[in-house]
DNA sequence: GCGGATGATGTTCCCGCTACCAGAGTCCGG
DNA sequence: CCGGACTCTGGTAGCGGGAACATCATCCGC
C-alpha cells in the first residue's frame, strides 16, 4: 500500500510508473472528461499503489485557488455562532473545501481588520462572517476585499451575500405560545443589540407583542451572559408586574432563573421564561427549559453552497427559508390565576 | 495605503519598486541577519505602500512547511475538546502558526485514517490529537505518519509526543472535598471509559476513594451526556445508600440533578453532587455546581510550544504540570445527620 | 598591503502543479 | 479521399516564493 521511500511521491513520479506525461495524471486527478477509460484506470491504480496526493500548496499557487474558506465568529463561546462554525466546517468538508476560523473575542477582542489580513494572508477563497455586531459590519465595509463575502445577518445588505437564520419566526413561536398560555405582560430579556441577532430578535418581539396587545415592559439589554441575568435578577426589587420573560438566549435564561430563585420567585409558578437556541443542557436544567432551537445544518449547508457558487462564479442559488423549531418543556405555564 | 491595480502584488514587484531583487525582499520577509538597515526600511515601506502580503502557498511549497497544525479532536461537542481546541488555536495564532481541525464525531462519525488523511493533504507540519478514545489511538498508531503527533492523553505514550491535563489532581481535589464533608459513600459516575480522560478520572477516584478509606460502589459508566444521567437517576429504585456522587463532568451532572429531582431525592440535601469541567452554566444552574476548573489556556500553550520544537527540530521541552482547581458551589454539603 | 573572514546583495534553479497551446490519431460527411 | 471536428495526449511556461551558490565590497590583523 505505502511505497518504501519515505518522502512523498509527486506527479512526475506517478506519471513515469503509469507510462503517461504528468499532464495525463493531472487531468485524471481533475477529472477531465477525455482521457481513455484504460489510462485513467492505470494512473488511478498507481496513484493507489503509492499512495499519492496532490500537494494542495502547489495547487493553490498554480490555480490561484486554496480550496479554502475563511471564517470569522465573533465569539467562539456564544451557542449560536460556534454551531453555525461546525455546521459550516463539516458541510465545507464535505465538498472539498477547508475552513479557517478567527474568533473576534476569545480572550482578547482582535479587529475585523486583523482578522481579515489573517484569513487573506492564508489565502482564502472567500470570507464568510458569522454572527456578527453591527460595528464588525461597519468596520468590514471600509475594508476593501476582493473575494466574494457572505455575513450571515438577519437582514440582507447590498455590500456582501447573505443567508440568515429567521429570528423573526423563532421570537413569533416564542411570543404566541407566552400568549397563548395567558401571559399579557412580558418582559425582554435582549442581547446586546449590536449584535445583530440580538436586535433582530428584539424588534421581532416587539412587533409580536404588539400585534397580540400585549403590555411590554421597556426591555433589559443583557450581554449574553449567565452572570448578567443573574444579577439582573438579584436586583429586582419588589415582585415583577410582568408575568412571563423573553430572553434572548438560553445562558441567560438558565442564570435569570437561578437569580429569581434566590429572590424567592418561582419559575413557573412566580414567573414563566422561555429561552433561545436550545443549548445541551436546556432541557436538563430546573426547570427545564423552554426554548426556541434553529437549524444549524441547514444554515451550514445554506453558507456553503452560496460561498461555492460566489467562487466559481456561478448564478447564485436561492436560499430557502430556514424553519425554527419551538421547545415547549416546564420554564412556562399559565399566569396565576389563570386556567390553562 | 493600498495600490491602484486590483491583483496582488508579488516579491518581485516588490523588489523593482524598492531598487532591490527579490532575494533581499524575502531576506527581509524572513528576518534575514545581513541586511543594511537603509536597504531594509525601503523595502519595508514599498511592502507598505504596496499593502504586499506574502503567498503562503508559494512559500509552502518552497519550504515545504505549511505553518499549519492540524488537530483531531474526538468530538467538537464536549466541553473540553473544544475549549483545548480553542486556546490552543489562538496560541498558534500569536505564534503565526494556522490551526485546520476536523471532529472524529460531529453528526456522523470520520476515521482516524479518513481524518489523517484529510490533514495531511491540507499540508499540516504536525498533528495534535485531542481527547481520544483508546480505539482512536490504537487506530493512529498504524498509520504512518512522517510529520510530529502530539497526543493529548492522560498518560505517556512512547509513539507520540504528549501532554496532558492532570486529571488525577483535579479528581483528588473533588474527593477530597467529599470526604472533608464527611462523605464515606460515593458513587462514581464515568464517563465513556474507553476515552482516555474518562478512564484516568475513574482509575484516579477508586485510588483516592481507597485511600480514604471510602465505601465505593461499582461505578456507573455514562457517555458524558446529560440525558444519560438523567435516565439513570430516574432508574433509582430505592432511597440511595451513598450520600455523594462524583461525576465524570458537568453535563452529566446536570442531567443526574434533574432526574434525581423528579424522584424526590435533592441535591445536595439528600445527595451531594461535583461535577467535572466547569461549563459556563455550571454556575447557575440549580442547584449551582461545585466541580472542577481545569486550565485549557495553559494546555493549549504547552501544545503549540511542544509542536513547534518538533517541527523546528528543536529540542522538545519539558512540561510543567497544569493545575487543576476546585469550584465549590452549592451541590454539595454535609451529609445528612453530620454536622459540618 | 595583502589574504581571508564577513557583510550585503544578486542569479539561477527548483518546489509540484495546472493553463495553454500543439499535435497526432480517428471518425465522418460530402 | 480530403478537410474539419473531435478525442486523447504531450510539451512548455509559469504561479510566487526560497535554497544554494556566486559576487562584490569592506574590514581586519599582521
Amino acid at each position: 500500500m505505502a511505497n518504501t521511500s519515505a518522502d512523498k511521491p509527486n506527479i512526475r513520479q506517478v506519471a513515469r510508473l503509469a507510462g503517461v506525461s504528468h499532464m495525463t495524471v493531472s487531468r485524471v486527478l481533475n477529472e477531465y472528461p477525455h482521457i481513455k477509460e484504460a489510462t485513467r484506470r492505470r494512473v488511478l491504480e498507481v496513484i493507489e499503489e503509492l499512495d499519492y496526493r496532490p500537494n494542495m500548496a502547489a495547487r493553490a499557487l498554480a490555480t490561484q485557488k486554496s480550496q479554502r474558506i475563511g471564517v470569522i465568529v465573533e465569539s467562539a463561546v456564544e451557542f449560536g455562532p460556534t454551531s453555525t462554525l461546525r455546521a459550516l466546517e463539516a458541510t465545507a468538508r464535505g465538498t472539498g473545501y477547508a475552513v479557517s476560523s478567527i474568533a473576534l473575542e476569545d480572550g482578547h477582542r482582535i479587529s475585523p481588520q486583523e482578522a481579515v489580513d489573517n484569513l487573506t494572508t492564508q489565502g482564502v477563497d472567500a470570507l464568510c462572517v458569522v454572527a456578527p455586531r453591527s460595528s464588525s459590519i461597519a468596520a468590514l465595509r471600509k475594508i476593501s476585499i476582493n473575494i466574494p463575502v457572505l455575513v450571515v445577518k438577519p437582514d440582507k445588505d447590498p455590500s456582501f451575500l447573505t443567508v440568515s437564520l429567521d429570528q423573526k419566526e423563532g421570537t413569533t413561536l416564542a411570543v404566541d405560545h407566552l400568549v397563548s398560555l395567558g401571559h399579557r405582560d412580558i418582559l425582554h430579556l435582549a442581547g446586546p443589540l449590536d449584535w445583530l441577532d440580538a436586535r433582530a430578535r428584539e424588534r421581532a418581539f416587539h412587533a409580536r407583542a404588539k400585534s397580540w396587545g400585549v403590555r411590554e415592559r421597556p426591555i433589559v439589554v443583557g450581554d449574553w451572559s449567565a452572570d448578567f441575568a443573574y444579577d439582573f435578577a438579584k436586583g429586582i426589587r419588589d415582585r415583577p408586574d410582568y408575568t412571563a420573560v423573553f430572553v434572548a438566549n438560553d445562558d441567560m435564561a438558565v442564570g435569570l432563573i437561578h437569580g429569581l430563585h434566590e429572590r424567592g420567585i418561582e419559575v413557573p409558578g412566580d414567573l414563566s421564561v422561555v429561552g433561545f437556541d436550545d443549548v445541551p443542557l436546556a432541557a436538563h436544567v430546573l426547570p427545564p427549559l423552554t426554548t426556541v432551537r434553529q437549524n444549524f445544518r441547514a444554515l451550514g449547508v445554506a453558507i456553503v453552497d452560496l460561498l461555492r457558487a460566489a467562487i466559481e462564479e456561478r448564478e447564485i442559488p436561492r436560499v430557502t427559508k430556514i424553519p425554527a423549531e419551538l421547545l415547549v418543556r416546564s420554564s412556562t405555564a399559565a399566569p396565576r390565576g389563570e386556567d390553562s
